[in-house]
DNA sequence: TTTATTAGATGATATATATCATGTTAAATA
DNA sequence: TATTTAACATGATATATATCATCTAATAAA
């Protein structure tokens, strides 16, 4: 569904959020490692969220990324797949066609809708700190492989 | 979501169900052309799906592609699904973690299991006959760009 | 001012998916 | 039997995404 740097981009926001909440701000290594991803991949999927404004950073000894409370608050997973992936998720035709519409529509056009509103209402109604919750209290997990055995 | 040879696949198994109650047998040009894929890649398609027995093929000159009625209304948006892309549809993470569970879940694990099981409602519970009856009446299209303007 | 640290930028490489190309095999027909 | 048509098989190429590598710019601290 979504694009790798999509689900890694996701990931680190939570990661950077939840850090944030304890007004620390993690750098690059520190979230590909908590996320389980590729720094340099990660460093380039940071940039864009940077960029588009979801996260901001700082440079030098002290650098790193962070996210303001009240964003924290504000910040929908929308915003983030829509950084990363852009509008397509809300858009595209189940079946691959280039102009489904309610005019022409594909075979599943009616159900798919279900399954799209489903998902559209999960990404416009969950705000970052919603996420952070599961993550403070141990009840959720940004990564699950464990490298160190 | 699903990927281009699943959403060519699909889209080609309507086709090919609604020609094949018209005791009709189309050839992959024919699909491929009906369905806006291109005929190389519609031929590996349709070859997968003959081998996990959605469709059934004739060679020689009066050949084709063909589907029995009773598998008509028997095969449902799954099997196709489950031939092309795997079963990964149903088990994945909504975050790409490689392990995601009840017991160690991704932040977004419950909210994305609805998703998850509308999609899989509608898998399970779609048929390819009734796939073709929008086709039939002309309600429902396979392709809409017209590249012969 | 220099050094160290960190993010930022950009191009290169790897990998997976999508698409193309070519030859082989099977079947019907004359 | 030869020819034609169609599916089948397999390798090659193109494209998009994921990942890596290297250098530059910004910042804090000595």
């Amino acid at each position: 569904m979504f694009s790798k740097a999509c689900e890694y981009g996701i990931r680190s926001c939570i990661y950077i959020a939840n850090q944030s909440l304890n007004s620390k701000r993690p750098s690059i290594k520190e979230i590909a490692k908590e996320v389980g991803s590729p720094e340099p991949f990660t460093a380039k999927i940071l940039q864009k969220l940077v960029k588009n404004n979801i996260i901001e950073s700082i440079k030098g000894p002290s650098g790193g990324f962070f996210i303001n409370v009240e964003n924290i608050h504000s910040i929908i997973l929308r915003d983030i797949v829509f950084a990363i992936d852009g509008p397509g998720i809300y858009k595209n035709c189940g079946l691959g066609m280039k102009e489904c519409s309610e005019v022409k529509p594909c075979p599943i056009h009616n159900q798919f809708k279900i399954i799209k509103n489903g998902l559209k209402e999960m990404l416009d109604t969950t705000n970052l700190h919603q996420l952070t919750l599961g993550l403070e209290n141990g009840m959720t997990f940004l990564k699950t492989e464990n490298c160190d055995l």
